[in-house]
DNA sequence: CATATGAATTAGAATAGTTCTAAACTTAGA
DNA sequence: TCTAAGTTTAGAACTATTCTAATTCATATG
């Protein structure tokens, strides 16, 4: 509880058990989780935690830097609580969704590649089957 | 009228008027537009169209490789006519969608540097600013 | 060309994910 | 301790999409 009041002071946003749960939980998790699957998860602990919150500290937490939104083809929103810029890799089969490394391809990498475009960021979604998979 | 119903037969379905209309909107647009944009603009010369209609042939058409699906943002899908493998760019402006050749970053390419990894496919979304954006 | 059969279309209902609302409660600071 | 601003809550509302079941249509066959 200590760290995730210290992340959310340096922050400038309030203290509140609901926001150190959904923190909590995301810690160190490299599942991708959807809204929904967090809302499940903290409810448990927390039995009168309201969807809107979960959606809410989501959104509050992603605006800090805290958490940020994975690019998936349309369906629920997936949360990543590894802010570091990287890509991700979404097994053909079972539909896991992995964290790649960015220098495996950087902007700067993408932007010689590509020099009639101004790239400021570059998002890869590797496909293929994973390791369980193959 | 005659394109449309040669790929539609080449492809074993029915030709209808509707389809037909949906693919000639689309045919030779740029836009990845959304299927409600598509209904809108196909219901102007078809005025019973339903928007059922209107995802039942997206589907039907991405199903037969005429048609596939931006990776885009969680937000509506956005329809892309241009099957070839290519890449996107979206302006953080103005959120216009430019394809981007394939060639910049194949999966070949990308398999090259990431090694650990079994690379089917590989989807680049290049972030950046437009030409009018700069 | 007439007919039959399966496929496609339709309007609207249903569902899923997300955002909004407004009242009650909490946090943080004076 | 008191207050003001920020947060939480349940549920309504909204948006995108899928489903349903009745109707219409396309195509194959005679
Ligand atoms: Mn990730
Ligand atoms: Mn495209
Ligand atoms: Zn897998
Ligand atoms: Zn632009």
């Amino acid at each position: 509880m200590k760290t995730m009041s210290t992340m959310l002071k340096a922050n400038d946003l309030a203290v509140t058990a609901q926001r150190a749960a959904v923190m909590e939980f995301l810690h160190g998790n490299t599942d991708h989780p959807s809204v929904d699957t967090i809302y499940k998860r903290v409810k448990k602990r927390f039995p009168y935690i309201s969807r809107a919150t979960v959606y809410n500290t989501v959104k509050t937490l992603t605006r800090a830097g805290l958490l940020q939104e994975v690019l998936v083809q349309q369906d629920k929103t997936r949360v990543d609580s590894n802010v570091s810029r990287h890509h991700h890799f979404k097994c053909l089969r079972c539909g896991r969704i992995e964290d790649v490394p960015y220098d495996i391809l950087t902007a700067k990498h993408v932007g010689e590649h590509a020099k009639s475009y101004h790239v400021e960021e570059v998002r890869v979604v590797m496909e293929g089957r994973c390791k369980q998979c193959r």
